[in-house]
DNA sequence: CTTGACCTTGGAGCGTAGTCCACTGTTTAG
DNA sequence: CTAAACAGTGGACTACGCTCCAAGGTCAAG
C-alpha cells in the first residue's frame, strides 16, 4: 500500500505518516521506484496511535510500545497485553480526575474557595506528565 | 509581594510568571523602580492555575475563567461557580475516559485486537474500516 | 565602596506534534 | 505526448508552555 491510500484509510495526511516514519513510529520498505510501500496492517497500527493519543500517550510511549509489538512471537496477545497495560492506565488517570474532582467539591462554597485544604491530595504535584490530554 | 517570593510561594520559577503576565493570566502593579508587585491573592490565583492544567485546561482557557473573575461581583462566588463548571468537565472527561476503557476492554482478547473483526485472514483482507477511536 | 541578592528586558532555544511549501521525480490516462 | 495525479525531499513554520541567558539596574549589609 502507497502512502496516499494509507493516510486516505487512517484518516491522517501523508505528511503525517511521513513524520511517523520519521520518528519511527511506522515503518515500510521502499518500491523500486523509491516508493514507499506498507502492509495492510498499518492501518491498524496507525488508528491504535490515534487511541493511545487520545488516552494521553505521547508518541514516544507509543513508540515503545510498538517495539514491544515488533518483539513479541504473537502479535495478538502482545496487542491484548498493550491494551491491558492501557487500560491501567486509564484506570489510574480516572482515579486521579476523581480526587481532582473531590477537591474542586470540597471548595465550592467554601469560604477560602482557592486556597483550601486538600492542596496534598490531588493537584499538589504532578508535575511530570500530562502536558494536554 | 515581588515576584521572587510569589514564585517562591507559589512552587514556580520567576520566568513562569513573567511568562504567565506576559501572556495575560497574572497582572500586578510595578513599584517605582520597576519591580514587580503582586497582590498576595496571587498566590492562589497561580495555585488555581495548576489545578487547572492537571484538568488539561490550556493557558488560554484558563485566561478566560481569569476574566470571568475579574468582572465578578463576589470573587468568592464567582470561583464556586467556577470550581462547578470544571467538575463538569471533569465528569465529562471521566465518562470519555471510561468509553475508552470499555473499548480498550472489548478489544482485549479477540482474535483481532487492532480491529475489531476480520483480522484473521491474512493480507487479503480489504474491509471498509470501521473508525474507532 | 563593593558584594551579593534581587530585579529588569529582550531574545534565543526546546520538545511535542505536526503542517505547509517548493521543487523534483514517477506513473497513468487520454 | 502530455497532463494530472501521485510520490519524493528538505526545510521553514506553527502553537504551546515554558526555560535559559546575557546585559544591565536596584538595594541592603558589611
Amino acid at each position: 500500500m502507497r502512502i496516499g491510500e494509507l493516510a486516505a484509510q487512517a484518516g491522517m495526511t501523508r505528511d503525517t505518516i511521513r513524520f511517523y516514519e520519521k520518528v519511527g513510529l511506522v515503518e515500510g520498505r521502499r518500491l523500486p521506484n523509491g516508493y514507499r510501500d506498507f502492509p495492510p496492517e498499518t492501518v491498524a497500527w496507525l488508528q491504535y496511535i490515534r487511541t493511545a493519543q487520545t488516552l494521553g500517550f505521547s508518541l514516544s510511549e507509543i513508540a515503545r510500545s510498538g517495539e514491544k509489538l515488533r518483539g513479541a512471537p504473537d502479535t495478538a496477545v502482545a496487542l491484548s497485553a498493550l491494551f491491558e497495560e492501557k487500560i491501567q492506565v486509564v484506570d489510574a488517570r480516572i482515579a486521579e480526575l476523581a480526587a481532582l474532582r473531590a477537591d474542586l467539591a470540597a471548595r465550592v462554597g467554601t469560604g477560602c474557595p482557592l486556597r483550601a485544604s486538600g492542596r496534598s491530595t490531588a493537584a499538589g504535584d504532578h508535575r511530570e506528565h500530562e502536558r494536554h490530554v
